[in-house]
RNA sequence: GCGGUUGUAGCUCAGUUGGUUAGAGUGCCGGCCUGUCACGCCGGAGGUCGCGGGUUCGAGCCCCGUCAACCGCGCCA
């Protein structure tokens, strides 16, 4: 007989009835009647009923057992009586008797407990990540994310891709987020960095002829963290084509998303096909580019009914600036006063806004008429234009925002979000997937006036050196694109700028001169000049597919070893001290520690 | 760096207008219990109310400061 295990703990049947077996596992739960004791043995693949009773010549060991002890139990499995099975395990119909009893490895009180579905504070579920990974919920997780991660290799490899791995130990890039840096021993004050993300080398790859590259890779970025942004390191499934367009990427890309979310989704539905969202579109109907689309609410300009109106806050702001809109919010639903006070006290308290201002509609002797005070001042005719613009009916109301685009349009995004949510009118149990295109290459500083890149720099921009040469930067399209889903940005993909001369004019646009793009870029700048291939790619984010599909509000619930919001690992300790050793070695000196 | 929320038993939480000995559930320890599967019943231990200061006859509760965790902003080509 096997040391520890002839079966697992999800495993016995009706079928082994009469059978010596013997198991291992995690106490889940003790349940003891004095004369017969019940144990419910847990492990990887599942949960096994096993008990003793005073004829077991184990019982007096079984009765010490605790809480996640870990033990080995050797016994026959019995079928249950037809009213003891528990249709609730699919081990439920059989329980081994135990006749002998091994502790593998006892517990002390625990800081955690495994059983149950409360939750618990995160410092300590941190702390003893261990424990929390024996949890039913963080154990599916962490298997359902290392099940998308075997989907998307098996996907990119039947469409022809090849992982390969690029460096982790690399050189600093001057654009992008902050680099963790790396102090060389053999080379006393230089430093590597690690990578925010391969994008060199899978481009250099392309140019190295491998035409189809993919990998699961890490990513490092010293930033602060987000409940959907992990401290310090990620993982992209992140693309890289030859001889493609725009259009080939999405072909070939699309079908990689929808059918993971397809295989694990758990039977929600996923986007057909997904939409295409210019840039510009999106800020206007959404006012962000990564649209929730089960939200079915789309913003409308409506600035004509209130240029030279009766309602003199809008019309004032209409006169006065040139570049200021207003913006309606449809709330299909929302047409009473309750909701549109409480939605303008929201937008006051939550959102940054001066307030929301609205009109609502209803029945008034067999009319639709609109009620509050914008519509009091706007009078009766305007607000019925507006009210067929937006195609809205008594029961129904409008906010409105007003000012710059760029000022109102993340506050408005976010009243969007809570307007669907108050009414109900946002979707659940779906996958909501689009593309957005389009993005500009270049946006201005509003502070400083600069030109500067609006994402990034390495994209090919639509027309070329023409556009480049001839168009005011400004207006200028970057094949340039991002996937979200549920408002919630997984990727950015660009097809990539590989002639050196556009590359030049492009940084001289933002006032870089061609030594900055030789000296900070050289090494691909170079490779450009031997025969660069058109390519192009993406990098879907694994860590926020996962929380999508798990349902998870925050992305430690999809990591297994995740740091804290203060980028530490409570439970390794990290980061630590450095020995004084490593430090001579290194040629490094201290200069400040931290309290 | 800034803002918000939270901090009471090992764990999850309650705690009235500031009032006498700070509670419950769970876990732990002991006792009882032969069919439970969130087993049940009885008993017990377990508290610097995050920390420091202040107001008050009296502070878990009010005020000031501070620390920590989380969420957000900045940041994230």
């Amino acid at each position: 007989m096997h040391a520890y295990r002839t079966h697992t703990c999800g495993q016995l049947s009706k079928m082994n009835v009469g059978e010596t077996v013997r198991l291992s596992g995690w106490v889940h739960r003790v349940r003891d009647h004095g004369g017969v004791l019940f144990i419910d043995l847990r492990d990887h693949y599942g949960m096994t009923q096993v008990l003793a009773d005073p004829d077991s010549p184990a019982f007096a060991d079984v009765e010490k057992v605790r809480s996640e002890w870990c033990i080995r139990i050797d016994g026959e499995v019995k079928a249950r009586s037809a009213e003891t099975v528990n249709t609730d395990l699919p081990t439920g119909e059989i329980e081994i008797f135990i006749r002998e009893l091994e502790v593998l490895g006892a517990a002390e009180e625990l800081p955690l407990p495994v059983f149950g579905e409360q939750d618990y504070p995160e410092d300590t579920r941190l702390k003893y990540r261990y424990l929390d990974l024996r949890r039913e919920k963080l154990h599916k997780s962490i298997m359902l994310r290392a099940g998308v991660i075997r989907s998307l290799r098996e996907r990119m490899q039947a469409r022809g891709f090849t992982e390969f791995q690029t460096p982790i130990l690399t050189a600093s890039s001057p654009e992008g987020a902050r680099d963790f840096l790396v102090p060389s021993r053999l080379h006393p004050g230089k430093f590597y960095a690690l990578p925010q993300a391969p994008q060199q080398f899978k481009q250099l790859s392309m140019i190295a002829g491998f035409d189809r590259y993919f990998q699961i890779a890490p990513c490092f970025r010293d930033e602060d963290p987000r409940a959907d942004r992990s401290p310090g390191e990620f993982y992209q499934l992140d693309i890289e084509m030859s001889f493609v367009t725009q259009e080939d990427i999405f072909q070939t890309i699309e079908p990689v998303m929808r059918g993971v979310f397809e295989e694990f989704g758990g039977g929600r539905p996923v986007t057909p096909d997904f939409p295409r969202i210019p840039y510009r579109t999106s800020m206007l109907k959404y006012g962000c580019d990564k649209p929730d689309l089960r939200n079915p609410i789309e913003m409308q300009v409506v600035s004509e009914h209130f240029d030279g109106g009766g309602f003199g806050v809008f019309a004032g702001i209409l006169k006065k600036n040139k570049k200021a809109q207003i913006r309606a919010i449809p709330a299909p639903g929302g047409g009473s006063r309750a909701f549109c006070d409480r939605m303008d006290g929201w937008a006051k308290k939550e959102a940054g806004l001066p307030g929301l201002a609205y009109i609502f509609w209803r029945e008034e002797g067999g009319e639709i008429a609109g009620a509050g005070p914008v519509a009091k001042n706007l009078g009766p005719e305007r607000t019925e234009a507006l009210r067929a613009q937006l195609g809205l009916n008594a029961g129904d109301a409008v906010f409105f925002c007003a000012g710059e685009p760029h000022q109102f349009e993340a506050a408005a995004a976010k009243a969007r979000n809570m307007i669907g949510e108050e009414l109900g009118l946002t979707a659940k149990d779906r996958f909501d997937f689009c593309w957005i295109v389009d993005f500009p290459m270049y946006e201005r500083d509003e502070e400083t006036g600069a030109l500067d890149f609006s994402h990034n720099p390495f994209s090919m921009p639509q027309g070329g050196m023409d556009a480049l040469e001839s168009e005011d930067p400004l207006d200028i399209l970057g094949y340039q694109y991002d996937i979200v889903c549920n408002g919630i940005e997984l990727s950015s993909g660009a097809v990539r700028n590989h002639k050196p001369e556009i590359m030049y004019k492009a940084f001289e646009i933002v006032g870089h001169d061609k030594d900055f793009v030789d000296s900070n870029f050289g090494g691909m700048l170079s490779a450009f000049r031997f025969g660069a291939p058109p390519h192009g790619g993406i990098a879907p984010g694994v860590d926020r597919m996962v929380m999508l599909l798990a349902d998870a509000e925050n992305i430690r619930e999809v990591i297994m070893f995740p740091m804290n919001q203060k980028a530490e690992d409570p439970m390794m300790g990290a980061p630590s001290l450095p020995t004084n050793e490593q430090l001579r070695e290194l040629n490094l000196r201290v200069v400040q520690e931290d309290k």
